[in-house]
Parts: structure tokens; sequence; C-alpha cells
DNA sequence: TCATCATTATAGCCATTGCTATATTGTAGG
DNA sequence: CCTACAATATAGCAATGGCTATAATGATGA
């Protein structure tokens, strides 16, 4: 750019450039591994509930056709996060439970704050849904943190 | 599926289906708008900033290529956002406006409401970018409660 | 056993969002 | 005026994440 507004030199609604570039920088990054978790923290799930884990009930439960989800389990298999014996469910490493796991609590603890900020369950579901993935480490322990001394 | 797990039959980690699938549902939608929010949010402000949107300047500040920039921009201009003029800067249609202030304010509340939770200004910034796009109204409003009303 | 049906695999399509390379246009200085 | 240079436009590629249609496989029941 020719002129480039700086801080210095504008008192505008503008934050700084780098800041803002890594902001939209880990946002796609957080948007390449939003459904990576959902379908792990998913898996967890239904292992956990039924003892397996079906393309079919994956699918379902998604919301998508069973195709996508057979893409998405090669690329799963493929990072390591889970294994997949052909024609058969497939079952989580244990790298695959770690990410379940860390996804399924990080999930709770956004959902229970949410409850307890007063949103409604269903409102609290679908948002926790969004929100989670795009929630660090130090923004959870501060929802922690109001969970543990509400308001 | 042969033996559909219900809300009576089970209680185990899975909430109920048609629930879920209609959370996943409203979180791919709203990674579809995702882009489109920042783009008229990001272009308001170099407007009112320095008067004028340019490639350059929108996609130094997004952290990707001109040229994805002027295939975005196309997009936003099909969809009635904003008007572009050959080799010229883009300006806001009024419904162009009338999102992207409806996103600033969102954003704002949702940046300043983490940071009166007690996160810092840089993480408040960076989450907030990505939470912004997953906060429905309802919880926007329960945000905004706690910031009148702060404990 | 074996035929049927549920499930998984595969092929091939589309849209989105990123990229690089390059052509075109505007504009500012000499 | 006209030449550089900056900015925009365009072409074409790749990865991702959807889809439908159909083939291949597993498992169940007669």
């Amino acid at each position: 750019m020719s002129i480039k507004p700086t801080a210095e030199t504008f008192q505008g609604v503008l934050v700084d450039a780098d800041a803002q570039v890594e902001s939209f920088r880990q946002t796609r990054i957080s948007r390449r591994t939003e459904l990576v978790e959902d379908y792990v923290e998913l898996i967890a799930d239904l292992i956990a509930d039924g003892g397996e884990a079906r393309q079919v009930d994956i699918a379902q439960r998604l919301g998508v056709a069973q195709p996508t989800v057979a893409k998405m389990l090669k690329r799963l298999a493929a990072e390591g996060l889970i294994q997949q014996k052909p024609y058969r469910g497939v079952f989580l490493t244990a790298e695959g439970s770690e990410l379940a796991e860390r996804s399924r609590e990080r999930h709770q603890i956004v959902e229970s704050f949410l409850c307890a900020l007063g949103v409604s369950p269903a409102t609290a579901r679908i948002d926790a849904e969004g929100i989670e993935h795009y929630v660090s480490t130090e923004t959870l322990q501060a929802f922690k943190s109001y969970l543990n001394n509400p308001r």
C-alpha cells in the first residue's frame, strides 16, 4: 500500500494490522481442524455408547451422506487418529482418543458455561457446537473459573 | 441402523440425535457465512478509516493473496453486498452496510465480554474473531447482560 | 447354503477457498 | 506525453467437503 496507516497516524476503527492478520490466520487454522475434532468426538461418543462407530451412524448424527463420512474417515486414518478395517467399524488410536477427550471436555465446559450464563439449554447446545473450536486455553480457563464461582 | 439407541433405552453420553443433527447443520451454515461477514466488516472498517477499501489492503489485513480477495469480492457483488467498479475500490451497498454494522457490533460485544471475563486483550481479540460467527442472538443477549452487570 | 439386505467402498460430480503466474489497466513522475 | 510502477483482473491448479449413483462386501434368515 502506498500510504500505510499505522497506530500512530490514525485513531480510527482499525486495529493493529499484524494482530488482525494473526487473528484471521488462527481462525483459518481452527476452521481446518474443526471437522476433525467433531468426528473424533462423535466417534468416541458412539463407541462409549454402543461399542462401535459405524459410518451410517456417524453420517446420521452429523446429518451428512455416508460417502462424505467415508472420505473423512480416510483422512482421519491417514492422520493416524483412527484405525479402519474394510467393511468394519472404526476405532480410535491413542492419539485419536486423546484428541477426542480434549474436545469432549472443552465442548462440555463451553456448553455448561453458556447455560450458567443464562442461555437456554437448546441454544447452548447449538452455539457450543460452533464456539468450542475457537476457544483458546486461556478463554477455556476463564470459563472454568466462572463455572466454579458463578455470579 | 438396526438397533437405534434412543433417550429411553440409553443413559449414555449421546445426546438426542435430531438435536445433534440440527447443531451440526447450524454450524455448517455459520461456516458458510463466516467469511462473508469478515469481509464486509473489514471493508466497512477500511472505508471508515481511510475512505476506501482496496484489494491490496483487504488482502494484507486478512493475510491472503490478492486474487483470493478478488474472487471473494465478485461473490459479494453477486450477492448484492458491495458495488465494484473495475480497477477501483469497493463500496458497500445498503444491505452490505447493514450486515457490516451487525457483524461489527456482535464482534465488539464478544470481544468486550471475553475481556470482562478476565481474558487478556490479545487472546480476546483472537478468540472473538472465531467465536463471533457462532453466537446466536440469545447468547449475544446473555453476553450483553453480563457486560451491563459484571461480577 | 445361499439369497437378500444392510453396510461400506468407489467413482465422479460440484462449490468453496486458498494459491501462483501473468495480463491488463490506472496513475504519477519525469 | 509517455513510461514505469502499482493495483486489479484473469487463468488455472490444489485441497476440502459436500453430493448421487453404483459396486462390492458382510451378515442374516429361510
